[in-house]
DNA sequence: ATGTGTGAACTATTTCACAGCC
DNA sequence: GGCTGTGAAATAGTTCACACAT
C-alpha cells in the first residue's frame, strides 16, 4: 500500500516528540488522509490498535517498517551523476531508512573518479560487476532520456527487479520488474493545469463552491 | 487529468520522428497505458480523432498543450538551493515546456550571491518581493523539512496557489491552494515493499497453505 | 476495413456508520 | 465515553465490446 511510508513518517515524528499513543483521527490529520481510510489501511496489516485508546506509536512504527521491508537493508546503485544524481547521492533520507548506496556510476570520463558524498564515481562499464558484488537490488536511473532504456535493460539483465527512474521516458521492462517514475516536469504541468483552471473559474462563477467542485 | 503530460511527451517524440498520424493503440503503447483508457481520456477533451484513421500528431499535441495551460508561460521560484535545488535550477525540462524560473532563494548567506544556472541566488528575505515583481504563480520548495511549512505559509500569503514540495513533510494549506509532493525516500520504500514481496512471496504462500491445512 | 467514441459491465477505492471492545 | 475494526453504500476509475464514421 502506497500510503504506508507516509504513516511511517508521521509516526516517526510523533515518536521523536515522545508521543506514546495516537488515535486514528490524529494520525490521519498528520498524514493528510481521512481517518476511516487510515484505519482500513492499518487493519489490513493486522489488528494493532486498542479500542477506546488508539495505537501505540512505537509498536505501530515497527509493524509498518516490517511490512515495508525496512527491517532489512536494501542496496542501491545510482546511475548518472549529473546534478540530480549528486543530489540523490547526498540525500540523507536514504541511509536513515535502510537504503545503502553501494555506488555511483557514470559514462562521462570527466565525472568518473570524482569523490561525491564519500564515494568514488565508477565507470558505467563496472555496472554488472557492481550489481553482483554488492548485491544491488534497487537501481536509480538519473541519466538523460536517451541512455535510460539501454541502461535499464542492462540492470534487468544483471538481475535487478526494482528501478526508480528519473529520466523522462517510459521504460519497458519484462514481467516481474517494478519501475517507479519521478518526473519533475510532469508535476509542474499538473500544477499548471490546476492553476489555469483556478484562473478561469471565478470569471464564470465567483463562488468558492464552484472552485471546490472543479477541484473535486 | 494526470496522464495528459505523459501523452504530451509521447506525442512530442513522435512529432520529432516526423510521424503525422497515430492510432490510440500505438500512442497507448508509447505512453504505457491501455488504449481504451487513452481514448476515453482524449475524448474528454473533445473529439480530436478521425475514425478509421487515428489522431493527427501536431493537432493533438496543440490541443493537449492548451488543455494543460502550456500555451502560456508560468513563472516559477525555487526555494532552497541545496543539491536538489541546484539540480532543479539546471533542469532543461522546465524551460522547454513553458516554465520560466524567475529566481533562486536560500537562507544560507554562504549560498546567497552564488551564480547557478545563470541566476544569482537571492536571500529568502526577498521572497515576497520576488513573487510580486515577477508574477510567480508556482513555487518549488526544496528546503529541509523543518523550514518547509513556514516558507509555504509565506508564499501562500504572498498569493501563490501552487506549490511543488520536495521536503519530506505534509504541508497544510488553505482551501484553493494545490500542493504536489515528490518524496524520494517514499518511492524507494514502495519499491522495497514490492521487492520484499517478490523474495518472500512463494515461501510464505507455501507456509500459510500448510498452516491452513493443519488447522482445518 | 479500420479505428474512434462511448454506453455498459466490471473492478478498485473511499467514505459512511455502527457494532463491539476497552 | 471513546476509538477501533469492518460490513455496507457510495464513488471513482478501468476495461470491454461494438455502433458508427471515414
Amino acid at each position: 500500500m502506497a500510503r504506508l511510508p507516509i504513516y511511517l513518517r508521521a509516526l516517526s515524528s510523533l515518536a521523536e516528540r515522545g508521543t506514546a499513543t495516537v488515535s486514528s483521527e490524529e494520525l490521519a490529520v498528520a498524514a493528510g488522509v481521512n481517518s476511516a481510510k487510515l484505519r482500513k489501511d492499518l487493519s489490513h496489516l493486522g489488528s494493532y490498535g486498542t479500542r477506546g485508546v488508539g495505537y501505540e506509536v512505537e509498536y505501530l512504527l515497527y509493524q509498518i517498517s516490517r511490512e515495508l521491508g525496512l527491517t532489512q537493508d536494501w542496496v542501491v546503485a545510482i546511475i548518472g551523476v549529473g546534478n540530480l544524481g549528486r543530489a540523490l547521492a547526498g540525500y540523507g533520507g536514504f541511509a536513515s531508512r535502510g537504503f545503502r548506496v553501494a555506488g555511483l556510476l557514470d559514462a562521462d570520463t570527466a565525472t568518473v573518479g570524482q569523490d561525491i558524498a564519500g564515494m568514488t564515481v565508477q565507470h558505467i562499464d563496472e555496472l554488472e560487476t557492481m550489481i553482483k558484488d554488492h548485491g544491488v537490488s534497487i537501481t536509480v536511473i538519473a541519466t538523460p532520456a536517451s541512455a535510460a532504456q539501454s541502461l535499464c535493460d542492462r540492470v534487468v539483465a544483471a538481475g535487478v527487479t526494482s528501478v526508480l527512474n528519473f529520466a523522462p521516458v517510459v521504460l519497458s521492462v519484462p514481467e516481474g520488474v517494478d519501475v517507479r517514475k519521478v518526473d519533475l516536469s510532469i508535476e509542474l504541468q499538473i500544477l499548471a493545469f490546476h492553476e489555469q483552471r483556478k484562473a478561469g473559474g471565478p470569471e464564470e462563477n465567483g463562488t468558492s463552491q464552484y472552485i471546490e467542485a472543479v477541484e473535486a
